[in-house]
DNA sequence: TATATTTTAGTGGTCGGACCTCTGCAGCAC
DNA sequence: GTGCTGCAGAGGTCCGACCACTAAAATATA
């Protein structure tokens, strides 16, 4: 995969790494005080600090200070706010997120029909419920919305596909939370949610896929309302004229 | 979204995404050294460091020892190996990578054939007859193909979906290199890789997804059996029982 | 005794300043 | 021109000290 000699740092990720991988550390573990792991690795503290960073920025490792550092628990995420930092720099723009958040989920939801267990479907219910009393209380709703679909990531059976949506819908959180107070007709959000729930529920995957995709469209509406005033779907790309500036910029 | 008074590390990642978001920063540019930029920000040069660690661990700075740091170019791109360590860590499954793939680039597909552009059509041209040119070494035509891929990302004008996509085939690509060798019915596929073509260049939408998912299924059946005999799709999924060890594990 | 407060040990976070290694390029030798 | 050498500037590593936070033990208090 990459060099293991030089690069203390990738020394350091590749030593974890394989500890994972023997199965010697787990989700949850805690490994040794930095000063006594580093002194076992006859490295640096520091260095050690730079790989134990870097499988912190992803999300691998999670440290807490004055604690300890621990193997990553919970279910699998990307680093946080990677996607955020990304669509700073390059300029993701709100459709874009919508878009890959609507497709995602759509094919989430399918799979949710076609493998989800019991413990998923009951799960489920229980949001639905929470939801429907709650429909006067937005910021509480949107709590079990997100947990809503959450669910449906884990019953797909594909971890990987549910990372990749956490990792988006964590990036468009904020400005859902902003807009949420405002809400109104969650009524009828709830109602579309009772749709996808029913289609699951009877391994209707085609009809999951279409009603989850037809409440992310709406939900994508309501949000651009409340933002500005038209919603520019149009979409275009090209590709960016390289440039190599040789200097540092101003800051 | 996260503090920017205490710890270093956000400090410095808020600053350059602020200098990022306000246009200061673009990809490509370098950002002074670290011992002028830790002074001028009022820190240590191992806070920078720290900082500067999680943003190219995040794949948003390019940090290149004797040159300098840059601001990420090229097509964005999540942490490389990200998905690689968390598999590592949640025991990702071969055909959820799979499953992952194919659903991603099917819509890519249908995406880029509703707004594909004449170059990103004609790069795609040029990538197939190099396919066809190269059919009988294997090395060389993975190289194509995924590059033929890529444009698709490209094409589909969602920088967000092209990104997830170049995660999760970097996760597949050392697996891919090392039974590319024993590859057989290069024609075959680089047909295929035609039909793909031709569906986008029509704008036919649906067919392109058909045919990429088609694609992509025979694809897995190739890989599967060059690793192992039986390809297990069957699904399921459970979810980890809490724990939390107190002692850090033996290393 | 039961509870609130203080102390303390252990762990990550920050510092600065020395030294090493790599890269690119100017300058020199051929 | 071509190739080698040296140098300057950049990131990489290291050390050792001290700061800041947390949780639990020890102590004071009701």
């Amino acid at each position: 995969m990459a060099k293991s000699d030089t690069h203390m740092t990738m020394r350091v990720v590749n030593h974890i790494r394989t500890l994972i991988e023997t199965g010697d550390l787990q989700p949850g573990d805690r490994i040794p005080p930095e000063r006594e792991f580093a002194r076992r690795l006859r490295i640096s503290r520091a260095s050690l600090r730079t790989g134990i960073g870097y499988l912190a920025a992803m999300g691998v490792m999670d440290v807490r200070h004055g604690v300890g550092t621990f193997v990553a628990d919970g279910p699998p995420e990307l680093g946080k706010s990677s996607l955020s930092l990304l669509g700073a720099l390059h300029g993701f723009q709100s459709w874009q997120m919508f878009e890959a958040r609507r497709i995602l989920e759509s094919e989430l939801a399918a799979l949710a029909a076609e493998r989800g267990r019991e413990q998923h479907i009951s799960a489920m219910s229980e949001e639905i419920a929470e939801m429907y009393a709650t429909v006067n209380d937005p910021i509480e709703y949107l709590i079990h919305d997100v947990r809503f679909h959450r669910v449906i990531a884990q019953a797909s059976g594909n971890p990987i596909l549910a990372a990749l949506m956490e990792t988006i819908t964590s990036a468009l959180y904020d400005e859902r939370r902003k807009t949420a107070e405002r809400s109104r007709d969650l009524k009828e959000s709830a109602d579309l949610h009772r749709e996808i729930y029913r289609a699951i529920r009877s391994r209707n995957s085609r009809e999951a896929r279409a009603v989850m995709e037809r409440h992310l469209t709406a939900a994508q509406s309501a949000q651009d309302l409340e933002i500005s005033g038209g919603p520019p779907p149009p979409p275009e790309n090209g590709q960016a004229t390289k440039k190599a500036r040789r200097k540092p910029v101003a800051v």
